[in-house]
DNA sequence: ATGGTAGGTCTCCTA
């Protein structure tokens, strides 16, 4: 049985608790990773997915920030999470599938507005962040997995709208390029969505400020679905859903998706 | 070159 995972960074779980169970019911994913939840744990409305058969739910929280969840229609057990960086944040989880594949959802810290660790500390806990993935994946290569999320990175210049006016530009610099490059080396991921649509501009994020997002189409590809390659060969169907941010009240982001051709 | 919007919250911090 092939199995769907989507990411969807929510910024705010709790406001858009209709949203979540509009898109579970329109597309109907096996495995729903959300990243910017705002919420503790606990407030997750985790009995109004249920009824949507979403029957498992792993999640880290924080109160007004951060926060990832995976609510899952398989079984899926706790396989942990770490404080990447050291930074106290809630900023990953892991899930584990009956078939063994571990599911890694992530939200990579944004890293602030100037590109300069010196003038900026949160752009420095980004490439630390970053360099503490690459570093444990280098360590420990990750058996059979699916890694997903906010990676707060569009890494190729289809990826964003104009590859030239945002080289200095948090996302899109060639450090952070960088970082994340050494990451998916690192760990041997692939990255599923241009595995399976390789040429043309794909974005999964759109600023609030702009005037009309849609006319304007200032995107970048900031939501990834990554894949250890035993299992990203059966990836299929990659897709974003630009519909989600139009939808009332939305998100920024919009969800990506990806099919497993593998035994749930 | 600037400022634009959104969410959550010990009214400013984060994105």
């Amino acid at each position: 049985m092939p199995f769907t995972i989507a990411t969807w960074n929510i910024n705010s779980v709790r406001l858009r608790e209709e949203l979540v169970r509009k898109l579970m019911k329109k597309e109907r994913p096996d495995i729903l990773c959300l990243q910017e939840c705002k919420s503790p744990v606990d407030k997750i409305p985790f009995a109004k997915f249920k009824r949507l058969g979403y029957t498992h739910m792993i999640a880290r929280g924080q109160k007004g920030y951060n926060g990832v969840a995976i609510l899952s229609k398989l079984p899926m057990e706790d396989a942990g999470d770490r404080d990447w960086a050291g930074l106290g944040h809630a900023r990953h989880v892991a899930g584990r599938l009956e078939n063994g594949v571990t599911i890694h959802n992530f939200y990579v810290p944004a890293g602030g507005d100037v590109p300069d660790r010196e003038k900026n500390e949160k752009f420095g806990q980004k490439l630390d962040f970053l360099t503490e993935m690459r570093d444990a994946y280098h360590s420990e290569k990750p058996g059979k997995s699916i890694l997903v999320g906010d990676l707060n990175i569009a890494p190729r210049e289809d990826d964003v709208w104009s590859h030239k006016q945002l080289l200095k530009v948090v996302s899109h610099t060639p450090i952070e390029v960088e970082h994340l490059a050494e990451v998916q080396e690192a760990g041997g991921w692939v990255d599923t969505t241009r595995n399976d649509i390789p040429e043309g501009l794909l974005y999964s994020w759109w600023s609030y400020r702009a005037k009309d997002w849609n006319a304007a189409d200032k995107g970048r590809r900031l939501d990834h679905i990554w894949a250890t390659p035993d299992i990203a060969s059966s990836a299929h169907s990659s897709k974003i859903l630009r519909a989600a941010r139009g939808w009332e009240q939305p998100s920024d982001h919009a969800p990506v998706f990806a099919t497993f051709d593998l035994q749930a």
